[in-house]
DNA sequence: CTGAAAGCGCTTACAG
DNA sequence: CTGAAAGCGCTTACAG
């Protein structure tokens, strides 16, 4: 239906030079292919003045490169993962490249299906937070040798590129400002996933309790079933709260857990203050706004985007494998 | 660096046929070309066992088409476009098509280079909330028939498809519900690019003042400059209510002025409540969880994705032009 | 029923 | 200094 765009053989027939003239040009190779400054000028004139742009389809065919990297994440709409996605975008267009996007919504199936797509569409580069599952296809991309960096969530005894923080450390630092507050019934409301990043949310909660001696009680563990509904969510959390009346404070593993515990304790009348702490994973403004203020362990986005895009064009330009790297940040404690 | 992908020729030299044979079944064309059963199978069973995949780059390249559809947005972390990029990439996924995003932080010339980008990616499809400056690349687009859906924001006497909601009356109810509250002094925040949509928000507050025999004051009416940071929101917002203290009533023309406004009100010490009304466009889990609860304009995210898709799949299915669609769907006030 | 060949729009090794 | 030609991996009109 549409028309047609113009090709190199259009702006070579103009100009009346060979298809080689006008693509060594494009490329900004005139100088290095001795082609005369006259020519390369009049040429680059003819393109400026016909708006003629490369086809990249061709160029990636050709070159079995795209330009495009292609991110993988649970649920783009998620803040911080629509987050991330913003600042690794802009990042990536400073350097030529695009972003294509999906969510897995973590089923198992969903990350191999993409990762083919991606291979069959020629992306340059894998950002992933890898779904349960996602083992065996990120394996097989670094068998393959290609660039890949994942973030959230490690996957242990891989050797591959990682950015993400310190999950340990932040549950171990929340629970220890709540016993610093005199808290005694502390709960941890986390999901069922078995993914590494949320499993050491849970190990630094169990942790912290035994070095202050404090009991560990299985019945203040909740791990919500993945995908469940926010009206199950709420729903879930009210029961806890009214069948552990002795809890004082909560420590919640993720964004939207925090929000459908504080709209269970709206629900139930139940205040957050001297008597009853919460503590959230990702900060964000429904917290700072929430009265009274909540704290939270925040994700430093901009430098997890920084070294999540380093790693990646690293490995893009580089001429031989590289050494994978492992970089943990720190969650930073937000007291309110 | 990394291993050589099957193609099609090692498919066919592998079952002893011609490559066009091999293509025929991977397009489901093999009934239809008379191919043997036998032969089908067969082949079927090796590209299944190999695992081939076809590049879809060389397929693009003959067939100019992706099965990439591109999105055009102010910025994909903001929880409203966030939101519709997860529904969209869903309902494509299930018709084969994967979506390539790009923020245009609202600056000029920044939808010509993307729109110019993704025409040579080969995209099939432009979604596109127009910032502004976009109006010309738009017009180009459908020039050449490209299928083109706007939403969000409207362009005036374009004709082409467009999903939104219909903010003056949005607006308009919104006044109506502050005068029944009898609010005497109804300030708008809003901001100052101009586009329809914006416009029609400050129209409808206008209107509803004017219909309520209420007088407009300028002094009541603030344009943020767009980009400004949330400090200088903040502190905008601050000095407003403070040089304004007969103010009972705030509309805020978009979600982040609203928690802005909410920001600045928290950081005064002044309250929402009988005697200070508050309404926010496009509603949050902020404002649920707001004490008091916010009352807000909902966009119906669903339903504006659902539209936005089935435009696009009616376009890239059309034989013939198709005259387009403008779908206004109505703002659902939330009185809490 | 199946295959050889052209062509999509590029890049680049090679020739002159 | 510049060009003819091969080839990236597909699809499809045409031939038999």
């Amino acid at each position: 239906m549409s028309t047609k765009a113009l090709s190199i053989k259009d702006i070579a027939k103009k100009a009346n030079v060979s298809i080689t003239t006008v693509s060594f040009i494009i490329n900004g190779k005139g100088v290095e292919k001795n082609i005369s400054t006259a020519v390369i000028e009049r040429i680059e004139k003819i393109i400026q003045e016909d708006g003629y742009k490369p086809n990249q389809v061709a160029r990636s065919l050709r070159m079995g490169t795209s330009k495009i990297i292609g991110l993988i994440v649970e649920d783009i709409s998620n803040p911080f993962f629509a987050g991330i996605a913003r600042l690794i975008e802009d990042k990536a267009y400073k350097k030529g490249y695009k972003i294509i996007y999906s969510s897995t919504e973590n089923q198992p199936g969903k990350t191999k299906e993409l990762i083919d797509l991606f291979k069959s569409r020629q992306v340059d580069a894998y950002i992933i937070a890898p779904a349960e599952g996602a083992r065996i296809e990120i394996e097989k991309l670094l068998l393959e040798n290609k660039p890949v960096v994942l973030f959230d969530r490690y996957l242990p005894d891989l050797n591959v590129n990682y950015v993400g923080i310190d999950n340990f450390n932040a549950s171990y630092n929340a629970v220890k400002q709540f016993v610093k507050d005199k808290r005694k019934n502390i709960a941890l409301v986390t999901v069922d996933i078995d993914v590494e990043q949320i499993n050491h949310r849970l190990d630094g909660y169990k942790q912290a309790l035994i070095d202050h001696q404090m009991p560990f009680s299985a019945g203040l563990v909740i791990k919500m079933p993945f995908g469940q509904t926010k009206e199950e969510t709420i729903d879930r959390l009210v029961q806890l709260f009214k069948s552990h009346p002795e809890i004082d404070a909560v420590l919640f593993a993720t964004n939207y857990l925090a929000i459908g515990g504080l709209m269970a304790l709206k629900q139930m009348n139940k205040m957050v203050n001297e008597r009853f702490s919460v503590i959230a994973y990702d900060d964000g403004d429904v917290f700072k706004l929430h009265t009274p203020q909540i704290s939270a362990v925040e994700q430093p986005l901009d430098e997890i985007s920084d070294n999540i895009i380093n790693l990646i064009f690293q490995q893009i330009s580089a001429k031989e494998q590289l050494a994978p790297q492992q970089i943990i940040l720190s969650g930073r404690l937000i007291i309110r």
